[in-house]
DNA sequence: CATGAATGAGTGTTCATTCAT
DNA sequence: AATGAATGAACACTCATTCAT
């Protein structure tokens, strides 16, 4: 079977985002990700370096299907800021919809003592679009005059912390509540007449 | 000497708290933490019962000194909520200057898999005041209509996400940045006419 | 093919042998084998039971084929012991020059603990020429009177030393030193008047 | 008791010593060296950085004594050579005798990879005594004219194998037979008339 | 026949914890 | 009370060997 070996790997890395999710890297063993990945423990050294390398892996991979469903469909010639706005967010609601652990994962381990200079740098990218929407938008006098990578910061910790809450069961994830969350978020940002 | 022995206990307490911040609870080792406490090795165990023990009364410590902050001083029976609400911010803002370690292992270790439940109610019984506050601001029109714990996500993701820039030196807290914060933290969770 | 599947036979002998030669047996991963000989991994386990049958049929190859050296050409009928000595010793030299990595790991695994005992008696009889010559030696009352495996670990572990040096660089392999050597050889195994 | 900490790395040294002589550095397992030594595998650690370390250590430690042993009452000022390498001789027979496993470890490990560049260099340094008496007896005429490495080799060579062949049954250590080893090495670096 | 992906026992090493001092 | 040497279970990782293809 073909999709055999790129099923190990696959299995390799989704054990290992979910354990890394719930139980971080550190206290993550590897015999413990290939028990769940339904492997010997030795497999996981034939796609993977070593476990700082899955680790990076995984955090780059998390990363670029972030950053995808962020810019997919974004509507960048439009006039519409908040329109903008929406995109990102609602683009950020359902790729954690999608990616169960994804954002669970990358935020525990955002600043992890085992990511390469390549994962942190594909941290910055995949906000860049965000970056780039905050910058525009203080030009247009729209939104608020704060660093933009501040913007993100507010933007991406309520969302992070709103996420947990959801996730935690503390919060029902409601069309209601996520627009006002929304509406939050974006006052939060954008400047007040 | 009863002031030697306490002293030994908050040595211990102060070296797991710089070392659970800055390299997390399971990348840091106990003898690193008896090393920089400048104890033998064993001495921790005469306060604490083990690794454990010393995360979850580090982060309850942690916890109850932000609570102090933030309690104390609070103009409760002022009618002025962006007060109270200032209060809060800078409240929060004097805690991370006044105890460099403790949001950063407060922030890293909230739903870490070694806490105690007793940790963890700690947690949500440090963020009561901030709680009511919401809930009042709510019954009077001034706040918005979410649940209280996702309007206190909304603020304390922002804040620590901004604390980290802050701390890695890639924002600078000026009086303006933080005006400027404060601001929007308030606009997030405000009603708007 | 019978001469493909010979081939692959002799691959992976040449490449053990040079690998078991430079690295030692231990530290020498079958895999690595199987890549420098230009063969799947498996495909050794075809020829050989196990890394230690492979590691013994080496060894007994390299001593037979140096008995060989040693008895071809062997003037076995000369009275002239001198004579018989040199033809070991250049038989010896000559195998050394067409085996490089032969004697080298003779040398080193002469009492590994791999070895069965069919490679130990392998290694008596690739020396019983020279056991007999010292035998006879001794009753013409050319050779000391000394135990002929004293004389033959007098002459072999001398030899093996220097080719060492040579292999190494530390010496220069030139036919003054050679016989040089010859002589101090012969001097150390021979009656002095 | 002030020796049980020197007690505890003098066991480990010595059981490493036993195993690396009768099994090889590679094919002798750390766990396997505490058991011997009757400590805890971790304790191993505490004494050295890790298992090269501890066979460095070991391989300098046994050259040293080796050394010691070639030097002490070495009769430098005496004219007469050959009783200056009967000291060499005998002072290794006794070396051997004293230190069961050292020669062989020695022996054995001379060239291998695990061998740090001050290990290396001490086996030279070790073998300096004898360098010298070889350089100064080419220069009187009584050594033989070749290069003293070589002549090392010679000597050096024939007594590790007679060694293992004393030390394996094979030959009997008589003193009889010591001379006429002895003889026999002298014969084969010096000049005859 | 030949392969090399897969395995898991075994390796070297770390570290939370204990306990004799 | 305080220590830190000692421990051994558990870790990350390797490699001889197997077996489905």
């Amino acid at each position: 079977m073909a999709t055999a070996a790129a099923g190990k790997e696959n299995q390799i890395l989704q054990a290992g985002l979910i354990l890394f999710a719930e139980r971080g890297f550190d206290a993550t063993a590897v015999p413990a990700i290939a028990e769940k990945a339904g492997v010997g423990a030795g497999t996981i050294y034939r796609y993977f370096e070593n476990k700082e390398t899955l680790g990076n892996v995984l955090f780059q991979q998390c990363l670029g299907r972030f950053e995808q469903t962020l810019r997919s469909g974004y509507p960048a010639d439009s006039e519409n800021s908040r329109e903008q706005f929406q995109h990102f967010f609602y683009g950020m609601v359902s790729f954690t919809n999608e990616n169960e652990h994804a954002l669970c994962f990358i935020r525990n381990h955002a600043h992890a003592h085992f990511l390469s200079e390549k994962s942190t740098n594909q941290f910055v990218q995949a906000l860049s679009g965000l970056h780039e929407f905050f910058e525009k938008g203080k030009t247009k006098q729209i939104i608020r005059n704060l660093p933009a990578n501040g913007l993100i910061a507010i933007f991406f910790g309520s969302f992070m912390e709103l996420h947990r809450l959801i996730r935690a069961g503390h919060l029902e994830e409601t069309p209601e509540l996520m627009k006002g969350i929304e509406a939050s978020c974006w006052d939060a940002v954008r400047i007040h007449d």
